[in-house]
This record gives structure tokens, sequence and C-alpha cells, in this order.
DNA sequence: GTGTTACCTCAAGTCGACTTGAGGTCAAGC
DNA sequence: GCTTGACCTCAAGTCGACTTGAGGTAACAC
């Protein structure tokens, strides 16, 4: 079986119908053509699929992802925007672990009010001035095990 | 002056006054009354503004965040909750950091192309597992330095 | 030949946190 | 008293990544 269908993909991966449909208008993904009306997928849009997964859960855009693959489908990843994605990494960590650090502290801390706490306070007054950006939505939580993770 | 205009305490956090006006229709903060039509706030809504603006960098959401205050605005946090989302945060440093190493090699990698990797392979595998799950979006990067910092 | 059903398209809706815009009001300065 | 302009309200728009729904089609089993 060299081609795949809609439903396979979305076995195989654990990517919903839909989302592959939507990949696939966005130019992300591509079908090699139509069984009637059905899409047909070449087997390796799979490992494709898991490439995109990763890219975005380093945090590339659907649209920078695009532009790690050649018009054949074939990953072309630039280095320098991978380092460039590690330190972008990088620093939210060291932010996260920072904040980790204060909320045990103020969990911990004895004040009766936080609002009497010093610690606190400076940390407040950090993420006041911007220190720390708001990482937005939550993630989706996913589908987490495909049916055939081979 | 005990009472601030809404131009004042967006000056004074950075917060735009149109945020104001949403924080205050959402409940995270109120106004002690009006001038005319204009709200007047309590200085301590500058550090309440604070607060929340910690709370969303540690990944609350609003919602979340309205119920740290006591009706009268002091906050009232949960200890166990801090620790609970410190505990989060502590995962997602994790996932975060073995992502990072993974695009730090993936970077490096001397193969010629990163599917012939087997690094990159076991990582592309992870990711389209689920072991990863995506961020969403970018941070809005809101003004980080507010006129009068104090 | 007919049904079933899994697929199709296209438009619209969702989520959270805000922003933007149109049209209105009123305190303060002249 | 009149202008000015900062503030007001309320509705709608934005962003990214998808999902949902209505209405249609065709491959396959019988």
């Amino acid at each position: 079986m060299t081609h795949l269908d809609i439903a396979d993909v979305a076995r195989r991966t654990g990517v919903p119908v839909s989302t592959l449909r939507f990949y696939e208008e966005k130019g992300l993904i591509a079908s090699t053509g139509r069984h009637g009306l059905r899409r047909q997928f070449a087997p390796g849009v799979v490992e494709q699929l898991g490439l995109i997964a990763l890219g975005r859960a380093a945090g590339f855009s659907l649209d920078e992802i695009r532009g790690m693959f050649a018009p054949d489908g074939r990953p072309e990843i630039d280095r320098e925007m991978l380092t460039a994605k590690a330190d972008e990494l990088d620093a939210t960590i060291h932010r996260l672990a920072a904040l980790r650090d204060s909320l045990r502290h103020a969990a911990a801390c004895p004040a009766p009010r936080h609002t009497e706490c010093t610690t606190f306070r400076s940390l407040v007054r950090a993420a006041a001035s911007g220190a720390v950006p708001p990482p937005d939505r939550k993630p989706p939580q996913r589908n987490a095990s495909p049916a055939h993770p081979s």
C-alpha cells in the first residue's frame, strides 16, 4: 500500500482529519492525488507530521514551519533558525525557573499576607515592569497516543 | 491625591487604558467611583495590577486570577495553587530543556539531512507522540517600562 | 442498482485577551 | 458660556490554530 487515506494518516499520527485538511490548505503537507474525492497521501507525510508537531512544540508558527519544507516535502531546516529558537527557549527556561522559585517561596512564605513578604513584593514589581511576559493560552492537549505509533 | 484617574493608573503601570477598562469589566479590578463619567481608582490598584501581571506570567488565566482577590481587592492566594503552578512550571521547564538540547543537537548535527540523524528522528517521534505539547501564540510583548515605575 | 458511509467543500464558529471604532458626555480652562 | 479633549459605552474586530456544521459525492459491499 503506497498510498494512505486521510483516515489512515490520522490513525497513524493522532492528528485529526480536520487538521490534516487544514494543514494541506495551508500548504504544510500535500496530498499525492485523489481517489475519487478522497485525498491520498504518501507514507512520508507521517514523518512530516512528526516534524510539524516538533516545530509546534518548539514554538514555531505554522507559517514558519511551512518554510522548513522544500516543495517536495523534504525538510530543509535552517540551522541558524534552530539555534535561535534554542536560545529563545533557553531564555524562556530561565525566566520560568525564576518564576517557579518565586512561586515556591510565596507558597512557603510565613507572612500572613503575601503583600507583607519582601520577596513577593519584589517579584510583583518585576512582573509589573514586564520582565516576565505572559505565556498566553493553554495548550489544547491533543491526542497524545496515536493508535499505531509504530 | 487619594484617587487616581484611569490615565494615571495607565501611566504608573504601563497597562493600557483599554486593558484597565477590560479588567474592570471582568471584575479583576474595581474603581472606587466616578468623577463625572470618569473612573477613579484607589492607589492600591497599582499593586493589584502588578499581581495580575505576575499571575499572567505564571500562566494563570484572568478567570483564575480573579479568584485570587478578596472582594475588597486584597490578594488571597491559595498556597496550594501556587505550589501546583510551580510544579506545572517545573514540568514545562524540563520539557523545554529537553527540546532545547535536541534543537541544539539538530543544529550541530553533521548529517546532511536531518532525517538521517538518529537523535533527530527520535526527537521527531517523541513530538509526534504528543510528549511535547505546543506552547501556542507568542507573547504580545507589551510596554515593559512604565513612565514612573516608582 | 442501491445503500451506506466515509470522505468532500466552504463558510462560519471557537477560545482568550485584548484592541479598535463610532458616537456620546462632561469637567476644566478660557 | 463655550470649546476642548480626555474620558465614556457598546459593539465589533483581531490573532492563530483549528473545529464544526450543512449539504454534497462517490467507492465499495451487497
